[in-house]
DNA sequence: GTAAATCATGTGGTCAGACCACTTGAATGA
DNA sequence: TCATTCAAGTGGTCTGACCACATGATTTAC
């Protein structure tokens, strides 16, 4: 018996070894990946693997192909991955409520992060709780990014509860100060 | 002119198609889904482009396949997608800090919610900071989902700081008691 | 009769070759 | 010079062919 661990389809090896040739190659977003003939010649595997693998891909964003032109690394630095993951996670279980938790979470999650920061005052009374800066100026992306798909998902009702807020503010103060 | 709207590619709609035959056909996780050949039947496409759907299906972890068994509908249980897209993050920023802090994030969070019911402190002596039952604990499932997520790319350096993380549950009590 | 070996069938995994549709840019013509 | 045409490259799709593997029925040996 022994594990005799399957190696990993062609078609995942693929996507690892394209991820390799992304990084050695230094293809940034935006620049062109050599054309599936080519993958399938360097990597030695067939045409429709190669595809297997460039489509998956695809549909999770990190790539973007254009019919007679070719295949494109994309950049995602605009949230193009993380709609992905949240159309994912949120398949099954809808609750609203959920979501505005979630929400709000990232928000308390994001003060807390500026909380460390010399100005926090001063950006929390400039930008009036608009957490689209806010968030900027945590320099997370990620957080961002997640935030906004569930901003997505909870609608932008935007009821904001602010005396909630304030407190939560107020907390996070006297934590950075003990 | 006019936007001509190129119809989408055989195996973005064979996704759909897909997942309205699993919703048709009430297929539930741990089900086979028809054959390969057969669906390519069903959908009169060819076989590769119902692979290359397939392929991206389970890249999402969505379904799984067993080579001479078939096609399989899988539970959302194992969240099997994520470490690609966490290599592709990586990859292209040093984006560890971000989801460090994004994981941070989250459980404060998980202790700000459960701050708001009753046994709050008991739930937190008797997990010891066990985050997988203090989600659970919320009743948020997409918090957790995603915490999981997130936990999965930060790794299990688990190198916590407990200090920290005191402080915040005594930031998140005293903004409770205010 | 029972247990083991064999075989047929069905399934995913992979490949090669063939077209098609589209884009681009060079070659050609007016 | 400018418009047309054409060749080459690329993704999109299909087909048919194998292979590797799993399963269950069939056959065989005991």
């Amino acid at each position: 018996m022994t594990g005799s661990h399957r190696p990993p389809s062609k078609f995942v090896a693929a996507i690892s070894q394209i991820q390799e040739m992304i990084k050695a190659d230094q293809i940034s977003p935006g620049d062109k990946l050599p054309s599936e003939r080519e993958l399938s010649e360097r990597l030695s595997i067939g045409r429709s693997s190669v595809r297997e693998a460039l489509r998956a891909l695809e549909l999770l964003g990190l790539i973007e192909t254009r019919r007679g032109e070719g295949t494109f690394l994309r950049d995602f630095k605009d949230h193009h991955l993380v709609p992905l993951i949240g159309a994912f996670i949120f398949n099954d279980d809808q609750k609203k409520e959920h979501v505005y938790d979630m929400k709000a979470v990232l928000e308390m999650g994001c003060l807390a992060i500026l909380a460390g920061q010399p100005d926090f005052d001063q950006k929390i009374i400039r930008n009036k709780l608009d957490f689209h800066e806010l968030m900027d100026a945590t320099g997370n992306s990620l957080l961002k990014k997640i935030w906004l798909v569930i901003s997505d998902y909870a609608g932008s009702s935007a009821a904001y509860d602010h005396d909630r807020l304030n407190e939560l503010i107020e907390g996070i103060k006297k934590t950075n100060h003990s």
